[in-house]
DNA sequence: TAAAAGGTTATCCTATATGATAACCAGCTA
DNA sequence: TAGCTGGTTATCATATAGGATAACCTTTTA
């Protein structure tokens, strides 16, 4: 898989879990001690976020890693 | 879970399912395009490793991505 | 012996993830 | 109108992931 095309569908499995949690990026920014502009970046996959910071989201989204990674798929172009 | 602990989770899991599939560390780093100085690193925990250099990782293993960080437990400290 | 294979460690470099800050926009609503 | 919320974008700085290279160590094998 393209670095590209992974990033866009790690930033929108990351959408799309926050909203359906009901929090804005500024909430889940915040209680990751993250930036709200590098949320935004992570988001919109123009960046290629390191293990540590996907934890840190699903940790504070109440959910597992592996929920966070379920649309990155061998066979998915 | 500490950074610390979850990079030693990481690469303690890639060093078994490279040697499950009877790979060396020269042959993995050769085929994902990597030094094998920075696998060695990667395996003993020493660095926070992106998206994308895992999910390279698991296409030359074979594996799926969220076999790769199976062992990364909301629960388990 | 020696050479090869597998791995580790160190150093230096470049690219980039992320922090920090600020300006900005659209939609909403008082 | 003004202010607020949610989000985007830009810029700059810092930390570090990963590349490149080399030296080194064990163990195995010729």
């Amino acid at each position: 898989m393209k670095k590209e095309k992974l990033q866009k569908v790690i930033g929108f499995t990351i959408k799309q879990i926050r909203l359906s949690k009901g929090m804005s990026q500024q909430d889940l920014s915040a209680i990751c001690n993250m930036e709200k502009s590098n949320f935004s970046r992570l988001e919109a996959g123009r960046s290629n976020p390191t293990i540590y910071t996907l934890k840190k989201i699903a940790e504070n989204l109440e959910i597992e890693l592996q929920e966070l990674v379920k649309d990155i798929k061998k066979g998915t172009q």
